[in-house]
DNA sequence: GCCCAGGTATAAA
DNA sequence: TTTATACATGGG
């Protein structure tokens, strides 16, 4: 990974494994859209950002070193080679190379643990563009303006609301399962930063204790919320994508990059499914 | 209008 | 333990 920063402030890295498209918009985040010109907007901690591609290079326009080293970095994961990563999951489960092929230039981003759990509440049978909105309002209704940029409401500012508060947000049912997870969250009944070492099935229990949290918002919150890339080794939901695609792969031999090899074999599944709808 | 959205709680088999 | 339904909303 090479980094440059220009004069005018912009950040420059290349990476032949970071395609913005396929990271911003396979579904793991909500806070980022993209620009008529390819480029992406997006809120992370507090901070607005706008990232584009350039001659094979991702640029962070007006980003300088400190910014670089203590958001970006960390938040884009640019420290695992995800090349690397491929090639292991390949080896690990020869049968998955042609859903690692698939698609390339997918990072998994440290998000927010509270974040990324809210986020997932609120994706359950619901659609991306609609999960966006309901995210965007929650944040303009509740999140610290700072100079027009919103942040993510933390627990404590949503734990003291009730569902009629939540009514502006226009997020149905799960209103009730927000603030109920904001209530976990704050009492530290649900403890997510001691998430990052505690075994995953204490991590599991932890979030399905929230109402409204199911196996597969556990399974998302543990992967792109606190970077538990061995996470998503569930037969859950992956079962059907493995069953009809894969059969024969256990959810055990996808070792501890099952959370990303998880990825691959959704978005090879939706391939298959959308190329068999042309044919009809 | 109608179907669906990378789900979950709840009530029956 | 598995299988069916409702759930609030709004995008396509």
């Amino acid at each position: 990974m090479e980094v440059n920063f220009t004069n005018e402030g912009a950040v420059i890295f290349t990476d032949d494994c970071f395609d913005l498209k396929n990271t911003f918009d396979c579904g793991q985040c909500f806070r980022w859209d993209m620009d008529a010109d390819g480029s992406y907007r997006g809120t992370v901690r507090g901070r607005r950002a706008h990232i584009l591609s350039r001659n094979g290079c991702a640029v962070i326009e007006g980003c300088g070193e400190e910014e670089f080293y203590t958001v970006w970095k960390d938040y884009l994961d640019l420290d695992s080679d995800y090349n690397s990563i491929r090639m292991e999951i390949t080896e690990l489960c020869p049968q998955l190379a042609c859903a690692v092929e698939s698609i390339d230039g997918i990072r998994i981003l440290r998000q927010e643990p509270w974040e990324a759990l809210c986020s997932f509440i609120i994706s359950q049978n619901n659609n991306i563009p609609r999960i966006k909105g309901i995210v965007s309002r929650l944040c303009e209704g509740f999140g610290d303006n700072i100079d027009g940029v919103f942040s993510f409401p933390p627990p404590d500012r949503i734990a003291r609301l009730n569902e009629e508060d939540l009514a502006p947000l226009r997020s149905g049912f799960r209103a009730r399962y927000i603030i109920d997870a904001a209530r976990k969250v704050f009492s530290g009944e649900v403890d997510l930063d001691g998430m990052r070492e505690a075994p995953l099935n204490e991590c599991r229990k932890e979030l399905m204790s929230i109402v409204g949290v199911g196996a597969k918002v556990a399974e998302c919150t543990l992967l792109y919320g606190l970077h538990r890339l061995e996470a998503f080794p569930i037969d859950v939901w992956m079962k059907k994508a493995l069953s009809t695609t894969f059969s024969g792969i256990t959810v055990d031999s996808l070792g501890r990059y099952a959370g990303i090899a998880q990825q691959y074999i959704f978005h090879y599944s939706r391939l298959l499914a959308a190329q068999g709808s042309d044919k009809a």
